[in-house]
DNA sequence: CGATGCTTGCTGGACAGCAAGCAAGCGACG
DNA sequence: CGTCGCTTGCTTGCTGTCCAGCAAGCATCG
């Protein structure tokens, strides 16, 4: 890697370089089959960066998940005041929590992709992963205030977001895949319109039922 | 690799010894992180036998994706003749699609794994999928008769489809990450009975809302 | 029935290519 | 000049692929 004369020395840009096109290539290829030279290249630095920069290659990988998992962390609990703040009835918050939950991961397949591959985990260890349960367990809270319901865990409240991130996180992945398979396109803007419009009205008209069905402390509208 | 005295030679459990071992390895690890030399320890065979049996690493990927693709079509057909011959009520046979459909994912999870894996991609050419489609388009006509919709690819029963698939996919793949994360036991046979439980009447109180709000052409019960 | 010659299933050594990690080197900055 | 940030040459271990060889079966012949 030839450095290039316009590059001044900066440690912090190099470091978040490195960060970047690991991020991207464990998403796109997985751990095991990238390379520390991969990621150099991508980065726009040499071969042996990364693993200056990081120890090894372990180390660069949680780095990466940890990174990802802060972000959106970042980004619950930046939804939640702005949920909080807006002071609608409790419907319209959650349909706009599914909402933009769909619509931030499908604009973040990157951070999809690598959870997914660390789910699925024996490529490497899962570790760091500390974050993501506060992560968690602030998203249950913001979705049993919305939906009025107990946020304890293993209440109705906790199916209730397990459920939506479900139904959200998996035409990201399976975008190519199964739903075509189905006869769902998710290629087209508009495919993916119907998509998070039926995922809306599906959870709405869910927890209507339930609500409705097992006396749920669900509020309505309020 | 020394060949037991008792192992009589057999070219078609050879094959298949190798398929499995290579499918768990493959589900569990993925492609890049196993080597053929894995492949034939977890068989019982050499070390060489998996590329001499299937040419070259890329076609025993093949051969296993084409092998759990074919399995899991017979599920889906055996399944949805079981449902036709029933004659009960179509909210019922719903229901049972969703229950056994859940079972079967959580009775397979190398399954998931391995489809997962295919589906996030990068790691080998996800050719040979093309029964795939063949299975997913059973499947919509199965749970369009089962709900009494149209059957067309983007039609309700498509969304339907994929909806109940996501739901059902999801706590396998994040059985110990992000729904323990979230708050909801999937590690007990409690857990996932009551998950199973949460998903079956989501589902059921998610078609009631839409058959009512866009005028469906669901039938109820019939 | 036994011997013979060929096919086929499978083994394990050889080899080339690649990747992670180490360490010496080198230019820039203080 | 010393330190820091980074590069580059090298080592070592692993992996896929090729291949020569061996042994089990099978058919044909004596």
């Amino acid at each position: 890697m030839v450095p290039s004369p316009d590059r001044q020395r900066n440690p912090l840009r190099t470091r978040n370089a490195i960060l970047d096109a690991a991020a991207s290539l464990f998403a796109e290829r997985g751990y095991a089959a990238t390379s520390l030279a991969d990621v150099g290249a991508r980065a726009g630095v040499s071969r042996g960066a990364p693993g200056y920069c990081f120890g090894s290659k372990a180390e660069l990988y949680r780095a990466v998940l940890e990174r990802a998992i802060e972000d959106v962390r970042a980004a619950v609990r930046s939804g939640r005041e702005r949920a909080l703040a807006s002071g609608r009835p409790s419907d319209d918050v959650l349909a706009g929590a599914i909402g933009e939950y769909f619509d931030y991961l499908h604009s973040h397949p990157e951070f999809v992709r690598l959870i997914e591959r660390a789910a699925l985990g024996g490529e490497a260890l899962p570790d760091g992963l500390r974050p993501a349960v506060y992560a968690g367990q602030e998203a249950v809270a913001a979705i049993a205030e919305a939906a009025g319901l107990d946020a304890a865990p293993g209440s109705e409240a906790s199916q209730l977001l397990l459920t939506m991130v479900s139904l959200c996180w998996f035409p990201v992945v399976h975008r190519h895949t199964v739903a075509p398979a189905i006869g769902v396109d998710l290629d087209t803007a508009a495919g993916l319109g119907r998509r998070r419009e039926h995922i809306m009205a599906f959870v709405l008209g869910g927890v209507r039922s339930l609500a409705e069905a097992g006396g749920l402390s669900h509020t309505g509208r309020g």
